[in-house]
DNA sequence: CTCCCTTGTCTAGCGCTGCTAGAATCGTGG
DNA sequence: CCACGATTCTAGCAGCGCTAGACAAGGGAG
């Protein structure tokens, strides 16, 4: 049964090459780019093969979006945790996030403004995603203010925050300023 | 001359028929469905038509967007002249920014998602998309607070906006909520 | 060791896209 | 009424996502 185990390990590293290529690839030349051809020429296989491990490009996004939302996940709960008082690690997740966006930018379209056919706030959306919305909260929550549910603040503030990392990636906001519009987001929003 | 004039009258109605048709078969269907053949068929004339008056259909959409920013200046003047005192004139702005963006879903996507070809926050910015951040600068200048500049307080609250239509839009937010999300927003943001 | 058969991969092609060169047609001024 | 210039159309290119069916490779049985 050893063949049959070392055939599984070969196509789950082909996977894996699969999405590190596509990634790669976005990142540098944008998601527009990243064609099944290309992606197939890169990966050293013919079309094909993908559809043998995704059912299509759709689904390929999805799963870079979904590493992509762990990564987010944790970058936002390392920033907090490295963080005095609770202004400071509302402010310090603020700048996690934005930096995230700005630093992989074709994982960030993957997850929030490309369709990768992923389920969002309802009962089966992917645990990455429900976990990405859960790191923010964690560190959120307790800047809501009295009376405010912690979830629709944290809505309200990852909403703000999504604002401002689309328009400055977009060319829509002058990059040079993010530091004051966080501060000034972060000052207004949170309650401490 | 009378047959010049005519002429360019019929081909100045025909590049509005154009930009009307892209616009609702994009509202009707997304704009992924506004294929350069079934515009053209719509229309009643052949493809090479369109690319007679747009160099292509970027350009299009780029059209389709500058109508619809001041449109959407419009409206966000017209609902905060008709509110009484700076926090209900906020609170009127952003739910009519909201609204429009609910209501004409695929035009808001032609200005602030889809690559139009538009330059954004710079001197060769299109007039109508100077006009619509102005419209909200004019409203929100009084409530950013002593010593906030103006227009980095209209960016925050502009991406905020933002933020919360795309997310909305796109499934992130449940829609339930929008009234409650508004309500936080402007009361946190706005200082009165 | 050889043969068969399953499993996996590739070649080739479909219908679609945005866009364009060159043919054909239309309407106007002489 | 005709010729010419402007306008519009037909036809086609390269590339897209995706798939059917031909083909090859490699493990298990005899």
């Amino acid at each position: 049964m050893s063949v049959k185990e070392r055939k599984e390990r070969d196509r789950a590293a082909r996977e894996r090459l699969i999405l590190a290529t596509a990634r790669e690839l976005a990142e540098q030349q944008g998601w527009d780019a990243v064609t099944t051809r290309r992606l197939a020429e890169r990966i050293e296989y013919s079309q094909p093969v993908l559809y043998s491990h995704f059912r299509g490009k759709r689904e390929i996004i999805g799963a870079v979006a979904l590493e992509g939302a762990a990564e987010l996940a944790a970058a936002v709960r390392i920033a907090a945790a490295g963080a005095e008082g609770p202004r400071e690690r509302v402010a310090a997740l603020a700048r996690a996030y934005l930096a995230f966006a700005e630093r992989n930018p074709a994982v960030y379209d993957a997850i929030f403004q490309l369709d990768g056919g992923l389920a969002f706030a309802r009962e089966d959306t992917p645990e990455p995603l429900k976990d990405a919305f859960a790191a923010l909260l964690e560190n959120l929550a307790e800047v809501a203010g009295d009376g405010v549910h912690p979830g629709l603040f944290t809505e309200v503030f990852w909403a703000s925050l999504h604002g401002l990392a689309t328009l400055t990636r977009a060319g829509r906001l002058p990059p040079a300023e993010t530091e004051s519009r966080v501060q000034l987001l972060v000052g207004r929003l949170a309650v401490v």
